[in-house]
DNA sequence: GGTCGGCATTGACCCAGGTCAACGACCATG
DNA sequence: CATGGTCGTTGACCTGGGTCAATGCCGACC
């Protein structure tokens, strides 16, 4: 065990008010003054690269609110073949695809924080903030929408496609934060990226290697890209040529 | 134009508490006294067999509540792939995975019926009925389950494994208002199959002749399947042998 | 009952992407 | 600075499922 310094997840009085995802996430909904409240109700989180926090299978108690890092959500067919269904970084709520029993699992692919809050709690702080199930639905209906994307990727798209447009999309999430919108880091491995594409890592390898040789990229470290061609790489995202 | 015989949609007073749908769908979450009211609010609506009535991109101005029939629901790319990201029969809310214009198009596959009803008059009816949002935001995580269910089926499953899930998953919904669970009606076409589970047409056509000829299923006609050994169907659709 | 058009099936062949294997880059650790 | 481990790249080869083409089936309509 060492010691890190990391940004303290709950400061004297109101965390919530300082948290860097509110207003990216469903907390959003709940104006300031309210938000002691709410940060009481919330237990702090943390799960260092590689660990799982998130069971597919097992009772659903816990919800998790990403405040920081990134966890690959992913499910398992018995022999190991593998799809991640998307990744979660910071804003990202964690828990609505559930019924009794999580219908995924959760790997941290970098250290995470959330914001942790049981079946109960997240329960009675709805009722609390009714605003935070409008924001809930919309959230569902905004993960739905790229659950479909995908769906149209992985059914239909060639491999070329299929990373061009994970690039872009991922792209666009990192310009929420990033003033370098063409500079993206990919915090997962070329795996990863295989197992959300419906691809092997050998074909996401060479598949980069043939963008980099066409100057569509340049790749300065493994898991930076700095995107030379836009608006070749949407196009062919889109289905174009 | 010819006289066909079908029970109405809008029976004098009070359609909604006559509609076959409720208690499948959302609306089954308002009381019956209150159902006069929701009634007032939905317009009835009908489609012939291969109608459009949700159009990618178009603004979103309706929703609907499927009664009768049964809708593909998809996406497609600019050369004319397709995407079938699901079917949407009685019971079925469209225009969850909606921003502000449709995220995907809807054609009915069979005559539809459904409620009809504007943006504005949902968020009416949802405020008066707010057990209609705990609803719909139950709906959609449902749809979300399965939506990343078939993502992990388009990514990794091979064709036998995407074709037994499927007929799996279908006899299951049939189950809800069949006596014959293992008696299933497919209402699409096979290329529609094909659409659905990132296959051709051929493999498809190929794979029930293969689930036919080693006993797994029988097909009275192109449109009903029998499933004769269940059990070997749903270990190979979870991914065993 | 003929014929026409939209499915569905089947066979022969092909190719995008998977598999297998070797090697290289980059760390972290002793 | 050797060593071992993880991750990425590249090449050679293979195959599941796509493509193309022929044929069959069946209901709708004259």
């Amino acid at each position: 065990m060492h010691i890190r310094a990391v940004k303290p997840m709950v400061v004297a009085g109101d965390p919530c008010l300082h948290c860097d995802a509110r207003q990216k996430c469903v907390c959003g909904a709940v104006p300031d003054d309210d938000l002691a409240r709410l940060a009481a109700m919330a237990v702090p989180f943390a799960c260092e690269r590689g660990g799982v926090f998130i069971n597919e299978g097992e009772p659903a108690d816990d919800f998790f609110n990403v405040t920081r890092g990134t966890a690959k959500l992913f499910k398992l067919l018995p022999d190991g073949r593998q799809q991640i269904t998307g990744f979660a970084s910071a804003g990202h709520f964690l828990g609505l695809a559930v019924s009794d029993t999580y219908a995924f699992s959760a790997m941290a692919i970098e250290p995470v924080q959330a914001c942790r809050l049981s079946r109960r709690r997240l329960k009675a702080v709805i009722e609390d903030f009714p605003a935070l199930e409008r924001r809930l639905l919309a959230t569902a209906c905004n993960e739905l929408v790229i659950a479909q994307e995908q769906m149209l990727l992985l059914g239909r798209k060639t491999a070329q496609e299929r990373l061009a447009s994970f690039l872009v999309a991922w792209s666009y999430d990192s310009t929420l934060c990033h003033p370098v919108p063409d500079s993206v880091r990919l915090p997962m491995t070329r795996g990863d990226i295989a197992d959300h594409l419906g691809l092997t890592i050998e074909t996401v390898s060479r598949t980069f290697s043939r963008f980099r040789a066409d100057g569509r990229i340049t790749t300065p470290s493994n898991t930076d890209v700095v995107i030379v061609d836009r608006p070749w790489l949407e196009s062919v995202a889109a289905g174009y040529g």
